[in-house]
DNA sequence: GTTCTGATGTAATAATATAACAATTACCTA
DNA sequence: TAGGTAATTGTTATATTATTACATCAGAAC
């Protein structure tokens, strides 16, 4: 049961300990490197959104803090979750208000969301072609660009294996 | 005062009376075609929308609507901007949580969408090649697309000149 | 006219997010 | 190491965004 469960949820070959840890650790030396701190809060609030590839919402995060932090509140979260945007540690999914970890974030941070709407698993791609198409556009429309949100919403490639072999 | 708003909303070659007029002719026909009903309430709160190029909110909407419509609760904005989303009349601006006319109704309605943090205008523009890089991507990634959201936040052509030029 | 469907009325409440101020902690430096 | 300062967290309240459920109404189909 478990293991159908997280064949749900991670193509086989993954490791998702190594995910975690490699995020972790990331996160910790580019704190480190940038003079913030990674608190004990939002340590624990990046382990929670890193438990697993799906975004997850803040309340959600809240009661998953609470054992963990008995004092939580709504503004503990956001706190966290404001914090390590700003590192760009984890993304927000603007079209599903919630939140993934980020698998970059020492590279490049604005990249394309894929959103499988059987897993809920988010992917994210730096796709280099669809980034310099977008800038190219936003220079012919004489657009200062801040900052993007691409989000694309689908069947990913392991879940439409599984629909088109069942 | 009226004229000065009207400048930082619009470029002065803009005939927002067309805009306005374009827009809901085309959702009238539209709507004729599909068998469709544009309600009083659903062109009301289009109307509402088309008076800005902004992104309006919800419940600015709901205000808005109140002197037309009395009765009118949260529930009768979400049903007609729900219908107007179906139909492709308005966008939702995933980031904003808002809501904006749509200038192609009756093409390729997913676009790229320019937000302007200045004069909160929100720009559309079909950007195809923007749009085959990412199918191609989205290709490479076994990802089958339903539907996606670009947005990006900048500022605008017409603002950035105000700003370079004070 | 009756029935059926879609639209609207209405009330309650869920879900998401922020503001404001107090208390505490971490860090610097004298 | 004491004291000052900035950042973080605690705490309460409330704002904002959105949905659900059920009643009623209006118009089309029969």
């Amino acid at each position: 049961m478990t293991s159908q469960t997280e064949l749900n949820q991670y193509p086989s070959e993954h490791n998702h300990n190594q995910c975690v840890n490699v995020a972790l650790s990331t996160a910790q030396s580019l704190c480190n490197q940038r003079g913030v701190l990674l608190t004990t809060i939002r340590y624990q609030v990046l382990s929670l959104i890193w438990e697993s590839h799906k975004a997850v919402k803040a309340y959600e995060l809240l009661d998953r803090l609470r054992p963990l932090q008995a004092a939580a509140k709504p503004a503990t979260i956001y706190r966290a979750l404001d914090f390590l945007i700003e590192q760009g540690l984890i993304h927000r999914v603007e079209s599903l208000n919630a939140f993934v970890g980020c698998r970059c974030s020492d590279q490049q941070h604005e990249q394309l969301l894929f959103i499988c709407k059987l897993c809920e698993q988010v992917d994210e791609r730096p796709a280099t072609d669809v980034m310099t198409a977008l800038l190219d556009e936003s220079k012919q429309a004489g657009f200062l660009v801040h900052s993007k949100a691409i989000e694309i919403h689908g069947i990913c490639a392991n879940c439409s294996t599984k629909v088109g072999t069942t």
